[in-house]
DNA sequence: CCTTTTCGTAAGTCATTGCTTACGGTAAGC
DNA sequence: GCTTACCGTAAGCAATGACTTACGAAAAGG
């Protein structure tokens, strides 16, 4: 149910590169935001939606804000593709052995 | 790499609509567009942005265009997320196993 | 206590975009 | 040939959203 909040967040390029940035490893604000195209701010406005959307979470460390990808989020996605992916996939092959007279076999 | 335009394309909550209703099979144009809470035009312009994000594929039949779920879309995200699927949860365990020991001190 | 660092949020601006109605174009039916 | 069905696109509009600067709060450090 969460996967709709997902999508609306990983569509932003900048966000996908937040997101990107805490890959490697956990990351305060500033640390994320140095090196990126846009301010400080504006990364701390993404890393919110990343967090409703459950693709990170946070915990403070002194006077800053670590935050780190939580895989509930990641995993809502993967699921919810992978549901489409079967049915899909399904559908394509039918489709697909319409067309020629013959049904192929594996190869 | 379309996975940045299947993303974007998957954000919007109509869009999604009309590529689930494909899951089934390939449905027209009208076929998609009849009970939907948008009129058939807008149809037709998600239709384009998932097809220009590699999500679906149409071919003509009649007067109507038949559109179907092209795979290769998602397959993309599905490998992008995979990758990242990866990397996060070993990040993620390497996280979990330090927690309870010490802090840390980072610059 | 006062200053510094780090961060979240408010207010405002500007571009993006999803929707509608209107129109033109092509294939099928009579 | 003329009408009907089906569809894509253009133009316009209202809403969403991404970014900036400015400000306030909370923890650490002298």
């Amino acid at each position: 149910m969460t996967y709709e909040k997902a999508f609306a967040a990983l569509a932003d390029p900048s966000r996908r590169r937040v997101f990107e940035r805490l890959r490697a490893g956990p990351l305060s604000v500033g640390a994320v935001a140095k090196g990126m195209p846009v301010s400080r701010p504006a990364v701390s406005q993404h890393l919110k939606v990343l967090k409703e959307a459950g693709l990170v979470t946070d915990h403070a460390e002194g006077t800053r804000r670590v935050y780190s990808i939580d895989p509930q989020g990641l995993s809502a996605v993967r699921s919810w593709l992978d549901q489409f992916w079967d049915d899909a996939l399904a559908a394509f092959r039918a489709e697909a052995e319409q067309k020629p007279k013959t049904k192929k076999g594996k190869s």
